[in-house]
DNA sequence: TAGCGTTATGCTCAATTTGAGCATAGTTAT
DNA sequence: ATAACTATGCTCAAATTGAGCATAACGCTA
């Protein structure tokens, strides 16, 4: 019994994505790629005409960028986890450090030809910024020009005011009936934060989705019938579903960060607490107390001193600190987040 | 460029699979069925000589329980949830309430032949416990019968003195050299908490793992060529590597109790403070403060009174409550796990 | 019916953690 | 020298957490 319909193979395709995650400086960002897959192209009749023929009419529009996608190969790679570190590598020279699972996304509908059933499994991966180069014209963009909204470090992004709020309450006052309203608006106060409900840096998904439903960013035009038109300062416009997995990976990594020590894996070998200071704002899109940060990451033991000083620092020269991997054995449960500082605060007011 | 071998999908199957969880009063359960499908069985010939003959000799042992597992069946289901939903329905009439995904499973040697890879998408879902009926013969089986060292309730299980850690010491010091010696005895301190380092409820699946590289759980055997015998004491094995993906279920969901109210999930709709005491404990695997617990609970307003009385209690009557569905929306965060309480030392010294 | 076992519930208190800010120390640029 | 800037030490109040005392209210049994 419960033998029927095992073989499901039929019709799905399965391949494996990567959110690859570097800071510079203050910025974090992304590895994208030109020109994603024929495969998974929306428009199902080009897919269907680009099925065998690789080459294709340069001279038309390049599609969106996207994160690097590559094949899960059955015979090649032991693990999914190794395959995606050797087609990352062939595709981007890039040896990727941390690496972890963030999500498999199925949904049909993410590639237009229903038949057909797409699966990705969603990697994210952290690396500190190298040079890449390799098929597919790879290269690092911002992650916050994908979600513009999620940038609090200076304070509230202008978006908000100019465009998000205005576009959720006419998305609220124009549902059907009251009881929807009501609904609509309390999924818009959490997710943004709207009336006195607290702004949550970890809601990234549920922001975006809410955005996606609303109608506000690029791809959903694809696949809703809404007026609104897309607007560009809602943030770059990616291939298929790629921003909300990248959405999902700074959910993931937000989330993480406080609890697991991960900045380390973005920083050189030695940095000063500024530095590393930076890479935890970049990441959780707001401002620390810088000497509250300290204290936390002295507390904890995270880190050494090296006993080398850094003179360019643009005032006192700090020391520098390396990450003690001890503590991965030690407290297997410490991050570097904490509470907000004042800084987007004042950057805001003034 | 960069559209060389996109479509992967010889070779390659995928399944849903489901961790259910329910708890009776203080029994934590999952259900499982009879004689997972045979296209997971782990002989290689057996699955060769099964694939089309669905009748199998009866009187042939039956394979060891697993999971609920079902096709992906790409025309049928719009999302992956919503398949499993419908497949885990038919096959159990279950109804599940929250469903979150967990993991996917794609290693190969997983299933055997290998040149056909298995791809598995796992499930955790929380419900409240219910009859359950159909094919494969569903039931509720005690989630520590498979993992019984990561029940702490009442004081440290004796399989940590009796087998685990003697084991744990023969495999540190079997090792060639001094180096692997040390890391050895790193590894198995920050899973099993050797010497002072406190053991951490939530790093159910490195427990796990580690276990089945000792070659301490009975699956071990079909992979690694380990002279060490497996032994029931520590615990039921399950199909394939289930019980790997019943570790990880449990290691996510003691991760989400204490930021998510996901206890509620698996209470009838009003309950006293005490039974809510008892499912968190079931699942956290160690005893709560109990004064403590009511003022984190209370305080958080997670839940309100119904006005109702339980005199059941065997002691004095207890107020009964319900959750506050609100809190999902007021404040993101919170969940009800806390410090450990006395009891479970008390038991064990006493 | 008094006493015991058992659970419920209120309250206290010290230790620790967290949030915020003051003050001083070294550098570089003007 | 002084302004601007970053580094670093230290304080202090508020909030949270860990532990336990004390009392209430029920069923059962001697």
């Amino acid at each position: 019994m419960g033998s029927a319909g095992i073989r499901a193979e039929v019709g799905i395709t399965v391949g494996l994505n990567a959110v690859v995650v570097a800071v510079t400086g203050e910025v974090p960002r992304i590895l994208t790629v030109q020109r994603p897959l024929e495969v998974e192209n929306l428009d199902p009749s080009a897919r269907k005409a680009n099925d065998k023929s690789q080459p294709r009419d340069e001279t038309a529009p390049v599609g969106p960028e996207g994160i690097p996608f590559g094949p899960l190969d059955p015979g090649a790679d032991r693990t999914l986890e190794l395959g995606l570190r050797r087609w990352l590598h062939e595709q981007t020279g890039i040896e990727v450090g941390y690496l972890e699972q963030l999500y498999t996304f199925g949904d049909r509908g993410r590639v237009a030809p229903v038949e057909n059933r797409f699966l990705s499994v969603a990697y994210l991966a952290l690396t500190r910024e190298v040079e890449v180069s390799g098929s597919g014209a790879p290269h690092w963009a911002p992650w916050y020009s994908f979600l513009p909204w999620e940038d609090w470090r200076d304070g509230p992004p202008e978006v908000l005011d100019r465009k998000i709020f205005p576009a959720l309450a006419a998305w609220i006052s124009s549902s059907g009936d009251n009881r929807s309203a009501i609904l609509r608006r309390e999924r818009a106060q959490i997710a943004f934060g709207l009336d006195n409900t607290p702004w949550n840096r970890n809601r990234v998904l549920d922001r975006y989705e809410l955005l996606f439903e609303v109608g506000l960013v690029a791809e959903a035009k694809a696949s809703s019938p809404l007026e609104t038109q897309p607007d560009l300062a809602l943030g770059r416009p990616m291939a298929l579903d790629h921003r909300r997995i990248v959405a999902t990976a700074l959910e993931r990594l937000r989330g993480k960060l406080s609890y697991r020590p991960v900045a380390f894996e973005l920083l050189p070998e030695s940095f000063t607490l500024l530095r590393l200071q930076r890479v935890v704002e970049a990441l959780s899109g707001e401002r620390l107390h810088k000497q509250n940060f300290r204290r936390l990451v002295e507390q904890n033991r995270l880190v050494e001193r090296t006993g080398e000083i850094e003179v360019k620092t643009g005032g006192r020269p700090a020391e520098l600190f390396r990450f003690r991997r001890e503590v991965l054995r030690e407290r297997p449960a410490i991050g570097v987040v904490m509470h907000r500082g004042r800084l987007a605060q004042e950057a805001h007011n003034g």
